[in-house]
DNA sequence: GCTAATTTGTTCGTATGTATA
DNA sequence: CTATACATACGAACAAATTAG
């Protein structure tokens, strides 16, 4: 405890450590046991674990009961681009990548009073949510709540089921066309019914993407929420 | 513990159990104490402080030393435009806040293979620096490092020091206007650095946007990529 | 396929430091 | 100044998942 302490908690010191063995390339896989490292650092291993979790919070590291501890390999984000027109099925096989979308629940519920203003419909309304599953080549891209008037597409959670596809269910309902009004961008952690669905670690970062659609006479056809994995995912706006 | 144990660990039952405190307002501010939650519900206080761990990573409760242990107020996120021209003082003024952008470091780098293709520059080129934190109404809202052609903006720190403003900064140059080519959004958690100018905790979510923009005649300007508390903020793209 | 060793995860106990009321 | 309350740190033991033999 004598040595330049400056007020700095051991748990940080050990932290600063291990960022610079594998900054340096002297770790570059794997990391020792924590029994070892606790040795190595001479502090006890509980010192070593809130180390590690920190680094593992900041996405540098990633335990694994049994096996250890790694370096997390970043692999390059999967662009997704948001437009005018943006359209998953598009999206998706313009990077050469098999799409499919999967329906995980639907119901009908009552518009309060943020999906009547989003949706410009009355209050209590009659609105079918559906919950999506969006995959890739089989890695799952994101999750989606989407929120239709049930008066104006009474069909649509058969046609989506049928189709997998949402352009196609409005489309057999006589919509030819929708455009994106807003996108609204934020991020939070993932639900645990998400991290199912995306195949997530529990306490993994999902970007949250919220918009409307409308027609062409500018009537909104859905409100959608959709959470992309912030680590896969990368959202692209082109103006 | 022996009640419907079901291979959950003990701090995930106590932190559901605080989760749901809150959930029916039996908790609505202050939590009890560390030593007092142990007590009722018979775990050791270590216990307690893993499941409080846990619900203050997801946002839930903030911990502060000396105080105690606080329900998190969510307030509504701060509405962030971004769009062809985007320009951090307008975006602040519209919401009825003070401005203040502030330069935290600048420093000239030699551009590397992503800078030299964003940037449309020489491979090696010399490029300013320079990383700003923004300020609304003393609520720090960004961090962002941003890479300009040394050569033809020569007085930008100086410049960005004397105005806060990049904007004004680069008219000082010659630049009347500029505009946004493309915005990358992503998320990850914060870096220890960012976290201190944000005066956020260490494990938070921050909105990443890499954007270049240029000047009418599409010659880049600069390379920029700045970080959002994403608790206190939501980027809107109108299309 | 089974067992033992390895490694991370959880839980207790105890003590001390540091900020706040 | 004292009491309270969260933060750090050590030690010990066992559980759970994985790997090696």
């Amino acid at each position: 405890m004598n040595d330049a302490d400056e007020g700095v908690t051991r748990w940080r010191r050990v932290a600063d450590r291990i960022r610079a063995s594998i900054a340096d390339g002297s770790v570059s896989n794997q990391l020792p046991p924590e029994t070892e490292l606790a040795e190595r650092y001479a502090v006890n291993r509980h010192t070593v674990r809130r180390a590690i979790q920190s680094l593992a919070a900041e996405g540098l590291l990633r335990s694994e009961r049994g096996r250890g501890t790694f370096v997390n390999a970043s692999a390059p984000r999967l662009a997704y681009p948001v437009g005018l027109r943006t359209r998953f099925s598009e999206n998706v096989t313009a990077q050469g990548q098999r799409p499919a979308g999967r329906l995980i629940r639907s119901e009908t519920v009552r518009a309060d009073q943020a999906l009547a203003a989003l949706l410009n419909c009355p209050l209590g309304a009659a609105l079918a949510r559906l919950d999506t599953l969006s995959v890739a080549s089989g890695l799952p891209l994101s999750v989606s709540t989407g929120y239709f008037p049930a008066d104006r597409f009474p069909n649509i959670v058969r046609d989506y089921a049928e189709t997998g596809s949402i352009t196609e269910a409005l489309r057999r309902h006589g919509l030819p066309d929708y455009r994106r009004l807003e996108t609204r961008i934020t991020a939070e952690r993932v639900h645990p019914v998400d991290a199912e669905h995306l195949d997530l670690p529990p306490d993994s970062i999902v970007l949250v993407s919220s918009a409307v659609d409308v027609d062409a006479e500018d009537r909104p056809v859905q409100a959608m929420r959709s959470r992309f994995p912030a680590d896969r995912m990368e959202l692209v706006f082109r103006l």
